[in-house]
DNA sequence: GCGCTCCATTGTTGACTACA
DNA sequence: TGTAGTCAACAATGGAGCGC
């Protein structure tokens, strides 16, 4: 059977890895490979067929592994591993569900425990039988002594059944909780939250009505996601370990015109059936779909691109500015991971000068037999014009980093775009354009590094 | 333009340490 | 043992992007 990973992000080879050998001990089944190659699928014509295979790694139970991008419908899972012979649908059961973090014990506040825990809880309404693992892939040395917060988080997360990898646990501090009084005592002996604060607190009331203080309100609406995700899944561990009675959210700070049915949290407080004080829960219904194959999105030209390079050429990226928010690192010449700067003048910024945010690409190659860094705002084709503009804003992005680290390299910027039918592109900007049907066009001065990754695509396929 | 999701930083204060 | 200074842990809040 071939084994299926649908991600919405560029997969990883080092994440790649973790998850092979896995699933190899998961499994029960030898396999060898140690450096594995990323390599898109072309028809006879030449032509991407949007699926990637992983070569390098032999398993005796793997016939093929392969790679699809997807997109959510909700909150999603890094990966979705399927493991059968055809192309998965979503009507079909994965092995695992993944989700892969990279945050350090440093960083574990309430948002970095809690923000994750929905995800998990929220898949379980559509594949209850899929196994369900934390991967921890970042290893920059672990913290001496993991926070209250942490460890509680980590013990809800065992308690759901979700398996944590890459990280050394103490199994007498993170065991799964086995009684709800337990769970009650081990969150009212953490320190307490500041004055005025809401603490989350377990309040059992009477045999049938716990009661879980919490604050769902935030900025106009029901969106504090640190305690979404907590009060999730402490609902979500007071279910599995029995309780049928009622589960009240108080304090939560909301109000009726707050709850909508299309809320996430409203979302899974109906599948568990969790009430919230003083207000009446609509009915909603889940989105029908957990995920579905991604056609649209502009990430499909920029994976594209940064895979072929990197499994085609010596080259590499030193920046890659995530979909949303996600903290990106640039990489220097000696592996330094620098996190950029949001703001030119942060002050400035605060006191209502947009001028001071700092725009960053979407991806930053080098080119080292070349000796160009090309920095690459990827675009879906409609919005072409919108992308040859954006290159333009990368001034101050160039100042402050590529020519402080890369000073001797010539900086190269350019437009990659996903869609459409076309088959040519007039604009110079335009590097490299994937089209809808599979094409690769590159552009009339696309970087050479473009021409090379392509080319050698090409021969690998003839 | 609003609502929602996601990833992130910020504010407040308890706890610890060094020192007189 | 009292106190100033610093760190770290708790919850609150900021802000970008996307879909409608």
């Amino acid at each position: 059977m071939n084994l299926w990973i649908l991600t919405e992000e560029r997969p990883k080879k080092e994440v790649l890895k973790m998850i092979f050998e896995y699933f190899a001990k998961d499994q029960n089944c030898g396999f060898f490979g140690d450096s594995i190659r990323i390599i898109p699928l072309l028809y006879k014509d030449k032509t991407f067929s949007f699926t990637y295979e992983v070569i390098g790694f032999k398993c005796a139970k793997v016939d093929r592994i392969y790679i699809k991008t997807v997109s959510g419908s909700s909150s999603f899972t890094d990966f979705l591993v399927f493991y059968q012979d055809n192309l998965p649908t979503v009507k079909d059961t994965p092995l695992y569900a993944i989700e892969e973090t990279k945050t350090d014990d440093k960083e574990s506040r309430n948002t970095g425990v809690y923000q994750r825990c929905s995800k998990f809880v929220f898949i379980q309404n559509y594949y209850p039988k899929t196994k369900l693992v934390m991967l921890y892939a970042l290893q920059v040395g672990q913290k001496e002594k993991p926070t209250e917060t942490y460890i509680f988080g980590t013990r809800l997360l065992l308690t759901l059944g979700v398996e944590i990898l890459g990280k050394k646990l103490d199994p007498n501090i993170f065991k799964p909780f086995t009684s709800i009084e337990e769970l009650r005592i081990a969150k009212a002996n953490m320190r307490p939250a500041p004055a005025g604060n809401i603490p989350i607190a377990i309040n059992i009331a009477d045999e049938d009505w716990i009661q879980v203080s919490g604050r769902l309100f935030k900025s106009g609406g029901l969106s504090h996601d640190p305690n979404i995700g907590a009060l999730s899944i402490i609902s979500a561990v007071i279910r599995k370990l029995g309780f049928k009675g009622k589960i009240e959210i108080i304090m939560h700070g909301l109000e009726q015109r707050h709850v909508g049915k299309t809320n996430k949290f409203v979302q899974i407080a109906n599948v568990l059936g969790i009430e919230l004080e003083g207000l009446t829960l609509p009915k909603a219904t889940l989105p029908e779909d957990y995920w579905h194959y991604e056609t649209k999105g502009e990430k499909l030209g920029t994976i594209f691109i940064h895979l072929v390079v990197e499994n085609f050429t010596e080259s590499y990226s030193i920046f890659e500015n995530h979909a949303g928010c996600e903290k990106g690192y640039f990489v220097t010449k000696d592996g330094q991971h620098l996190a950029l700067e949001k703001y030119a003048d942060r002050d400035a910024y605060k006191a209502g000068d947009k001028n001071q945010i700092i725009y960053i690409p979407d991806l930053v190659l080098l080119d080292i037999s070349e000796t160009e860094v090309i920095t690459i705002e990827g675009k879906k084709y409609e919005f072409k014009q919108n992308g040859i503009d954006e290159l333009n804003n990368y001034d101050t992005f160039d100042e402050r980093y590529l020519k402080v680290y890369y000073p001797e390299f010539k900086i190269v910027r350019t437009v990659v775009l996903y869609g459409s039918k076309n088959e040519q592109i007039a604009e110079i900007e335009v590097g490299f354009l994937l089209n809808e049907n599979g094409k690769l066009v590159l552009g009339i001065k696309a970087p050479k590094l473009f021409k090379r990754a392509i080319s050698n695509l090409l021969d690998y396929w003839n």
